[in-house]
DNA sequence: TCCCAGTCAATAAT
DNA sequence: ATTATTGACTGGGA
């Protein structure tokens, strides 16, 4: 009991970033009361925003802080979607992202250490375990009493709160269907994307029109998947480099570049007959991690090959739907046939379709290159 | 405009 | 019930 937060004065904060329009949900947990755009109870400290905390921030271990939260919450049983939303100020799925992939200290914006921030002011607080359960226990209990209200009194209850509404029904007069059907991409056609992606990191708009239309997609939702997996890739890398890095625990070395086969799963297997290996990419973790941002400038130029493709360079095979659907066909997808990987066996056991990634990742690099040298001069060349 | 970093939020997977 | 995944959105850059 005693919810002795003290709350303190509100950091000034002179301007809210954060604006989201409307937030219906999001249920106030009994008395609490807070704010949609407050920064969040934030531990008493002195009377500092959490972005002066973060500008004058050391450097955190981004890993060894969600290794140890983790940690903390797992013992305590304490479930990331409390701790998210009432330590950090984020939703379950942002925390289990973050804690399951940290990017490293110096990879990150402001805002993105920001929740890194919070998460050391919370491992230093003594209390911050009981403060959590507290939450806990005044949740249960709020939703304790709301059950049993509605049991013994048999029915709604609030007044009017949350307007969600359901979409299906097809039709329902006068409709906005304004619930999002949520788009999942086949496996088919995450397939296709991925082998467009491998062969250009960056499609013309030309090119995601093409695959739009290919896979029976909204551009949209192209250039949507483009974005994302790139910087899913990018991640990606950033972890390898943490643990590369990391002396923490037993092992660990740095030099051979040994990784932990992340999950199987991923049907892929591009290769089709060709060869395996995509090119040398004998990187061994050695590249230039660096941050080369800002070092390029670049002018457009974007050179298409079609169809009869002649040009490439590296290793590659035909892109264009893996077995899909020709252009149109209606069909709405899913079933699927269980296709037919054609190459029969895939002999090829230990995936470990991370080299894969590191290619893909390659293929973006010299795509930056090729477009900063084509034109301009360059500038420096670091390597 | 395109890109990216952060997130949200629906829904898959455990 | 939680946690993991992922298409879409937002805001900042250039």
């Amino acid at each position: 009991i005693s919810a002795e937060e003290s709350v303190n004065g509100l950091t000034g904060d002179p301007l809210a970033s954060q604006s989201s329009s409307l937030k219906p949900p999001s249920e106030d947990p009994s008395g609490g009361e807070s704010q949609p755009g407050t920064p969040l109870p934030l531990p008493g400290h002195s009377g500092l925003s959490i972005q002066e905390m973060v500008a004058m921030s050391p450097e955190l271990d981004t890993y060894a802080i969600t290794k140890k939260v983790k940690e903390v919450l797992t013992d305590n049983n304490l479930g990331q979607r409390l701790f998210g939303e009432t330590i950090l100020g984020l939703t379950q799925g942002s925390v289990s992202d973050l804690l399951a992939r940290p990017k490293p200290w110096h990879k990150l914006s402001l805002k993105g250490r920001e929740p890194f921030v919070r998460m050391q002011l919370w491992l230093q607080d003594p209390h911050s375990v009981e403060k959590l359960m507290d939450m806990k226990r005044l949740e249960k209990k709020a939703y304790m009493k709301r059950r049993l209200s509605s049991l013994s009194d048999g029915h709604s209850v609030d007044g009017g709160l949350v307007g969600s509404e359901y979409m299906q029904g097809s039709q329902s007069p006068g409709q906005q269907q304004l619930k999002k059907p949520r788009v999942v991409l086949g496996p088919e056609e995450k397939e296709a994307l991925k082998k467009a992606y491998q062969q250009k990191p960056y499609p013309s708009p030309k090119t995601i029109e093409e695959l739009a239309s290919q896979l029976n997609l909204k551009t949209s939702t192209v250039i949507n998947w483009f974005h994302n997996y790139r910087s899913r890739i990018r991640r990606e890398l950033f972890i390898e480099e943490i643990q590369a890095a990391g002396g923490v625990g037993p092992g660990s070395e740095a030099g051979s570049p040994s990784l932990r086969g992340s999950k199987s799963g991923e049907g892929d297997s591009c290769d089709g007959t060709e060869s395996e290996g995509t090119v040398e990419t004998r990187q061994s973790l050695g590249i230039g991690l660096e941050d080369h941002r800002g070092a390029c400038k670049d002018h457009d130029m974007e050179a298409e090959s079609e169809a009869g493709g002649s040009n490439n360079s590296p290793a590659q095979l035909d892109c264009t739907a893996t077995g899909l659907a020709g252009p149109e066909a209606s069909s709405s997808s899913s079933a699927s046939s269980t296709n037919i990987p054609a190459s029969g066996p895939a002999r090829n056991p230990r995936d470990n379709n991370l080299r894969k990634k590191k290619a893909a990742n390659l293929n973006n690099i010299i795509h930056r290159l090729e477009k900063a040298a084509s034109k301009e001069d360059p500038s420096e060349w670091e390597f």
